[in-house]
DNA sequence: AATGATGAGTGTATTTTTTACACTTTTTGT
DNA sequence: ACAAAAAGTGTAAAAAATACACTCATCATT
């Protein structure tokens, strides 16, 4: 590369580059934030979402990926970019430019030891306290993205264990998406979706009489690969 | 701030940040998009998208605006954050972190003389000639997010000149949904949402009879916010 | 002045999709 | 035995989307 090219990049300033993780969680009929409480400096006290400076030989997705296994222990897991947030003073201890992801979980497989460390905590997104920076912006962002993305694909069945009563799926459409949904329909619609099939197993914790477990199989979702849901 | 809380930042790297715009035109039922062929180093010769480098006192958005006037002469344009792109060797003169937005032009009014400058040219959206770094890429996902939403908000009038006919209006439709529309059921569409008004002028140059003029009524719309176009 | 060509403009019937709605079944705890 | 709790199941009505063909106004050509 020539004197010039090298100058090209050269003249122009550099910048902190961070990821944060809205890490989505379904449990007790809410959609769950995990957040800390930030021990060290800087903002001692106030509580952030989970994030992490970009490395050198990384790329803001495997830094995100990075942010949510050192958090929960687990890989793998789905995401998406939520938007790059750039305000001069969103971060008053120096510039930074932050990219969000968010990310769906089982809460039955993260690893709860984790949290103690430090100082996670799980939320209702239906009340979320006050916020450092502009992570509640972050959260409402990616809360609105899945909001819009849960009917039309298959991401819902991230936060779900492997098998699942339909009981609980509508329950978390009705969550997610903001209104009830009536059952008739909302299984009307699951039986024209094959993918969505009977384990054979029967659920005997959530009700007396028992409910059919389900498993999403991605297999053959592939195949089809429609999906409408709401 | 302590001296920790310092170097909670110092001990991070530091990254060039850019913007790249998608910006696009509707023009000979083509959705364009221009590009500058590089007369300079580093990648002479290349087509690119037109970006620049975050400066130190301004936000992304702002930086997209600027490089966008700089190139068209226009300000206050409709823009979209696409997503941000971040792979280790997307730049090969250097690691380079790259938000994409995509802007909204009308084709009448951008200043035609800068093109020449900078060696600018429109293409067409659908033979997309080869494109330098990920920028194929991000122009695909700008028109995705753009086929999305014109369907559910007013955001293809940018495309057009402050008044137009249905007749143009629903050729931009097609273009970016990629598909045929009936003429009758777009216009009963059309008609139902009142924040698209007849200006009461007529149209001659495209037709012998002569097509009304329409316009889009901004503060018709925000009272309403409902939008429907397909 | 007649006529042919061009795009503008207009309404209804059919199909598909979405919504509303209520009772029976199975099991457990009392 | 019976009360309580959640599972499971089908049809009819309403709303939305689609398919479809001709007349109108004007200009250019002859």
């Amino acid at each position: 590369m020539t004197q010039k090219a090298k100058e090209y990049y050269r003249d122009n300033p550099q910048f902190y580059v961070a990821v944060d993780c809205i890490i989505f969680a379904f449990e007790n009929d809410e959609l769950q934030v995990l957040l800390q409480q930030r021990n060290f400096e800087p903002f001692r006290g106030e509580k952030t979402l989970l994030g992490g400076f970009l490395q050198d030989e990384e790329s803001l997705e495997e830094a995100a990926q990075r942010v949510l296994q050192f958090h929960t222990g687990l890989t793998n897991i789905y995401m998406e970019q939520v938007g790059t947030f750039s305000a001069l003073d969103r971060d008053p201890g120096a510039r930074v430019i932050s990219t969000a992801y968010y990310a769906l979980i089982d809460k039955n497989l993260y690893d709860s030891a984790l949290l103690k460390e430090y100082d996670g905590e799980w939320v209702s997104t239906d009340h979320l306290p006050s916020i450092h920076f502009d992570h509640t912006k972050m959260i409402e962002q990616a809360r609105e993205l899945l909001r819009r993305k849960i009917s039309f694909s298959p991401v819902g069945f991230n936060l779900l264990p492997p098998s699942f009563t339909l009981a609980q799926l509508q329950r978390l459409y009705e969550v997610i998406l903001g209104q009830e949904i009536d059952k008739r329909n909302f299984r009307k619609r699951v039986s024209e979706m094959q993918f969505i099939e009977k384990t054979g197993e029967i659920d005997k914790v959530s009700s007396r009489r028992g409910a059919s477990l389900f498993q999403f199989n991605m297999e053959k979702y592939n195949l089809i690969h429609e999906f409408k849901l709401k």
